[in-house]
RNA sequence: GUCCCGGUAGCUCAGUAGGAUAGAGCGGCCGCCUCCUAAGCGGCAGGUCACAGGUUCGAUUCCUGUUCGGGACACCA
């Protein structure tokens, strides 16, 4: 509707210039906007204004001339110059009311957008299976999972991933922890390693391991503490790599054994915690099967191949310099294993040759030094780092009465994300993660939203669709006929009924801009917007009226409320309840 | 030291492809239920958009500098 007005506009100037009324140097695309002002009209354009000073005239003459020479539609019912050179335009009330028939038509389609033929994949979480998730890694989980449906709704044919972390030193770290509470169960004292994983889950894992397990238990403590250095601050980290060592080797076979039960028991939590709480995956991706597979091997012969790695100390480095990293990076270490890095190199080549115009990671914000890292990785490998879009999301600070609670998965002091749930259920949770622009911090107020009070802006936004439903249930004798409301939608004359047709209309708008932006927050804004003008126009209007033809206009724009505002949440994995 | 993010009402925060009188929620004050849910609505008070320059017809928005706050900078994951 807009491209068409804007045409009108693009066809006076064009005409203008042809008849030589006004000479253009700069000629700039004309934009139509939305106003913020009711005083503005529905819509305005500065066209007049960013030809002011190429033309050589004041931009209200400009204007004036513009507004003369406008093609009559019967979009437009007035159009007025204000200010210091706007076009302000009213539209025709019918035209107002046109994305209302849209909605009603589209349904839970309406806010979509065509096929874009884009293919993109989304990676988030992706946190370690050390341990359940806690109230950090549900931010990225929740503005993850609002960006999928997001770019869904944009047009786009998204894949979302989960890159699980199921090598390494700290799924070792993980199993030996395991492992200590296994033979702690089984009657053994032993001293508990600083950076072990302390958390009670490791001891009920322990704990199944001994029920379940075949592994021979002759094995002691002190022989596992052999040729260990002392648990200290400063050497707890080769302490617990000295047990790794030797728990591997006393082991042999077995080691899987901890090692796969602890593996699978922790990614089954993760992946059931997920689904409860609506964030879904297409795949989940093991980074074990690309060491296995041969691919991160692979990916350093091709960087060696092309020059990007050389030796140093032993070990072997990438010249990420070459591509705007301030410093190499180790690809192998000394002892001979790859670090973390290099599965990465893996997992990105891997990514891009499967076929998707563009990657999204999203990342906790203290990743935000490997943004640089990762693009060179991609760049050294010959492919174009503009595919790859990294997101960095801030943790979120949880506050309990006030105070801010601490949160290290080695300690197991931390939050979990299931007990978040459980305390302020998922909808709140959805909606409080994204409800701020990721990239920002978010104070989380356990207190607030435990309370559950009207403090909480999706319970206001949820009541606004429990009240339409209600009104649909208090319908009595006649039922509600649809065709007859939009075909006296031009009934309605209050400005809170021409505001709310208006906000209706954005809501496209917002879903394109939100997914091509991946501002998930401009969907809860908007729905705040939305309720708000539902609630002002409810408050102040009885829908159910005894002129069936006005009581069904009314019908039709409530529902119209309804479908948008249910589409809106539900696009951030929010319900929309019938009743409250 | 280098690099990110931020500084907008008492508090928590929106708002930039540059636009008109800068918005919302909470908190404060004053009102509104014989009526489809008052988990709601209306009104009032509250601002040198951190500071200083620059670009522009026009800057909260773009550029530069300053300042204050948060975070990141491993042969850790």
């Amino acid at each position: 509707m807009k491209d068409a007005v804007a045409a009108l506009f693009e066809k006076a100037l064009d005409q203008l210039v042809e008849e030589g009324i006004i000479q253009v140097t700069d000629r700039k695309p004309v934009k139509i906007e939305n106003t913020r002002d009711p005083a503005h009209g529905d819509l305005a354009t500065n066209i007049a204004m960013l030809h002011a000073k190429s033309a050589q005239m004041a931009a209200r003459a400009i204007a004036e001339l513009i507004i003369d020479k406008l093609p009559p539609s019967e979009m437009i019912r007035h159009a007025e110059i204000a200010g210091p050179g706007f076009i302000n335009l009213y539209l025709a009330q019918k035209i107002t009311f046109e994305p209302v028939i849209s909605c009603l038509k589209h349904n839970k389609k309406y806010g979509n957008h065509g096929g874009t033929n884009e293919r993109i994949q989304i990676e988030y979480v992706s946190a370690n299976p050390t341990g359940p998730l806690h109230v950090g890694h549900g931010r990225g989980a929740a503005y993850g999972a609002t960006l999928v449906n997001l770019l869904n709704a944009r047009g786009h044919d998204v894949e979302a991933e989960y890159y699980v972390n199921d090598a390494g030193r700290q799924m070792d770290i993980l199993a030996v922890s395991v492992f200590l509470r296994y033979l702690e169960n089984a009657g053994q004292c032993i001293s508990f390693p600083t950076a072990g994983y302390r958390g009670d889950y490791i001891t009920d894992l322990g704990n199944r391991l001994l029920q379940n397990s075949s592994i021979s238990p002759q094995i002691t403590f002190n022989e596992l503490l052999q040729n260990v250095i002392a648990d200290t601050e400063e050497t707890k980290d080769a302490h617990i790599d000295g047990l790794i060592k030797n728990t591997k080797h006393c082991l042999g076979e077995e080691w899987r054994q901890p090692f796969n039960l602890a593996l699978a028991a922790i990614l089954s939590d993760i992946k059931s915690d997920l689904s409860e709480f609506g964030a879904t995956f297409d795949q989940w991706f093991s980074e074990k099967s690309l060491v296995e597979s041969g691919e991160v091997d692979a990916v350093i012969a091709t960087l060696e191949d092309r020059g990007h790695l050389y030796e140093k100390a032993g070990a072997l480095w990438f010249k990420s310099t070459n591509f705007g990293d301030d410093k190499d990076r180790v690809i192998r270490k000394d002892n001979g294993e790859t670090t973390y890095f290099t599965s990465d190199i893996a997992y990105i080549a891997n990514k891009l040759t499967r076929g998707f115009n563009r990657i999204i990671y999203i990342w906790g914000s203290d990743h935000h030094g490997y943004i640089v890292r990762i693009k060179a990785a991609a760049q050294a490998l010959g492919f174009n780092p503009e595919r790859l879009t990294i997101r960095l999301v801030q943790f979120a600070n949880l506050y309990k009465d006030g105070e801010r609670l601490q949160m290290s998965t080695r300690s197991g002091s931390f939050v979990t994300l299931r007990a978040l749930r459980a305390e302020i259920g998922r909808d709140a949770c959805r909606y409080f993660y994204v409800m701020r622009k990721a990239d920002q911090h978010l104070d989380f107020d356990l207190s607030l939203a435990t309370s559950q009070s009207k403090d909480n802006p999706v319970y206001y936004v949820q009541y606004a669709h429990a009240r339409i439903c209600r009104v649909f249930e208090s319908i009595d004798e006649t039922p509600f006929d649809q065709t007859r409301g939009i075909n006296h939608l031009t009934d309605l004359t209050t400005q809170e009924e021409l505001d709310l047709a208006t906000t209706i209309g954005l809501f496209p708008e917002v879903v394109k801009r939100a997914a091509d932006g991946l501002e998930a927050h401009l969907v809860c804004y908007y729905l705040q917007d939305l309720a708000a003008d539902f609630h002002r126009w409810y408050n102040g209007n009885r829908l159910l009226v005894e002129t069936l033809e006005v009581r069904d206009a009314r019908l039709a724009l409530a529902k119209a409320v309804q479908i948008v505002i249910r589409n809106g949440l539900a696009l951030l994995g929010v319900s929309a309840p019938r009743s409250m």
